[in-house]
DNA sequence: AGTTAACTGTGACGTAGCTCATAGCGGATT
DNA sequence: AATCCGCTATGAGCTACGTCACAGTTAACT
């Protein structure tokens, strides 16, 4: 094994998986290694596959359905399931750093929604067994795959709650506000940048809404100053105050 | 220590804490307890408190905010979060065999929602720092934890698209389908019984829909035969399939 | 027996939001 | 340049659903 020069940027070697020096970083801000020894987090690197996916791949027909678990380096995934009648909602649209797939390993009811790659993106995976066997041998990776859960499960319910109690112009604003909290970069302004490709019918498959009517809140809050979008589909964030009001 | 005679039914030391008979067998089937050798389970039974509360009576301000693991011997518990409004969004309604309250004990977020009993329940509970010494040194625990979340999350994802896509008859349809599914009980004739008091206030809360249109649903499966409901609140079903049928 | 409280049951009324239809616009492809 | 594609924008018509208001039933409490 080659440990390369650290401060090149070059390629080297990180167990068996080549890695870039900006992606081992990466790596080491992902919930999953948090507290890991760093022998511990070879390990487990060293049974992962890098892979550039192009836009738009299924990433779940790509390996066997739910055999896969995948942490994304770059790029953004959407989970969704499409609907009989052709609108499809969407579970989430994850980002740099998170983990996607581990439900399917662990309760064996099989896969239920899909995963596609919204930009190319690159991804580490694991296969089942070799994450099971992670699992067993280092517990602190239990531990944190038991907080990402966690935390998944708490943003599942704040959902829930967003869609029993406010109207659409509210879930909009508040999943909007969810990806700057997530995602969001300040801009020399001081507004928060979203560096996710997000159309008005992404929103409305998140929020469960049609997207003329994502449309009119997007007019709306634009209008007010509160966000702009650039051409890219790229929102950012002026005012969270006025946002976070409409959210009660 | 005393172990007493299994099969009286009379009361035994099980660890340190008094658990009946039928309590026992109740706690091999938890999910929690899966596959953990008999002196793994029972050392951390050893740790767990047993108590009976009243109906009524809110779990996370007995003891402090969110410093506690529950395991549900008997009864039912209701999470919910009340809006400024005086409506109530309820997460979910636990039974015997569910756990409560890991989630606030993982990420260190805060509690966010009330847990409430709905009769007099008894519960087994287990302090922050108890748990997290248990998670420690009982691997297999922590991968039950990861089994139970997953399994949540999987069903709060459901609960998602349930709210985007189906109207609120299809969801009233769906709730009860779960709830038949997770605790219902096949009486006599085959139809499913389920043994929990169900409100049509609860069920509105659920589904997050005002109660009188949720009446209109229960109205029209009982007319249909559909359902039936005892002056228990206690539902039971006589026709899955149709109501399947209502949740597409 | 009388009162209160917690549910269910129902209709009238207003509106948020869905559907459908149509137009416009920038970017990529040929 | 011409065309196509994916996305935004907007309005008209219809309906599912929330709100309000009130009545009825049952159980518990005194």
């Amino acid at each position: 094994m080659v440990v390369a020069d650290y401060h090149t940027g070059r390629r080297s070697y990180f167990g068996t998986t080549m890695l870039t020096e900006r992606e081992r970083i990466l790596l080491r801000d992902v919930a999953l290694f948090d507290g890991l020894a760093p022998e511990q987090a070879n390990a487990v690197s060293a049974l992962m596959q890098r892979k550039t996916f192009a836009a738009g791949t299924n990433l779940m027909s790509v390996e066997q359905p739910g055999e896969v678990v995948y942490i994304i380096l770059s790029g953004t995934v959407k989970i969704h399931v499409e609907q009989a009648d052709g609108t499809d909602v969407i579970i989430a649209i994850l980002g740099a750093g998170d983990m996607v797939g581990e439900m399917s390993l662990l309760d064996s009811a099989g896969r239920s929604a899909n995963v596609v790659t919204q930009e190319e993106s690159t991804l580490l995976w694991l296969d089942r067994t070799d994450f099971q066997h992670c699992l067993r041998t280092v517990p602190t990776l239990t531990y944190n795959v038991v907080r990402v859960l966690s935390g998944r499960l708490r943003l599942a319910n704040e959902q829930i709650q967003a869609l029993a109690t406010l109207d659409v112009y509210g879930r909009v604003a508040r999943q909007i506000l969810a990806f700057a909290q997530k995602y969001g970069r300040p801009d020399e302004s001081g507004a928060i940048n979203i560096p996710i490709r997000l159309t008005q019918s992404d929103l409305a498959g998140l929020v469960g809404a049609s997207r003329e009517r994502v449309n009119g809140a997007m007019v709306q809050f634009r209008q007010l100053r509160y966000i702009s979008v650039d051409h890219n589909f790229h929102i950012t964030v002026h005012n969270t105050e006025a946002l976070a009001k409409r959210c009660r």
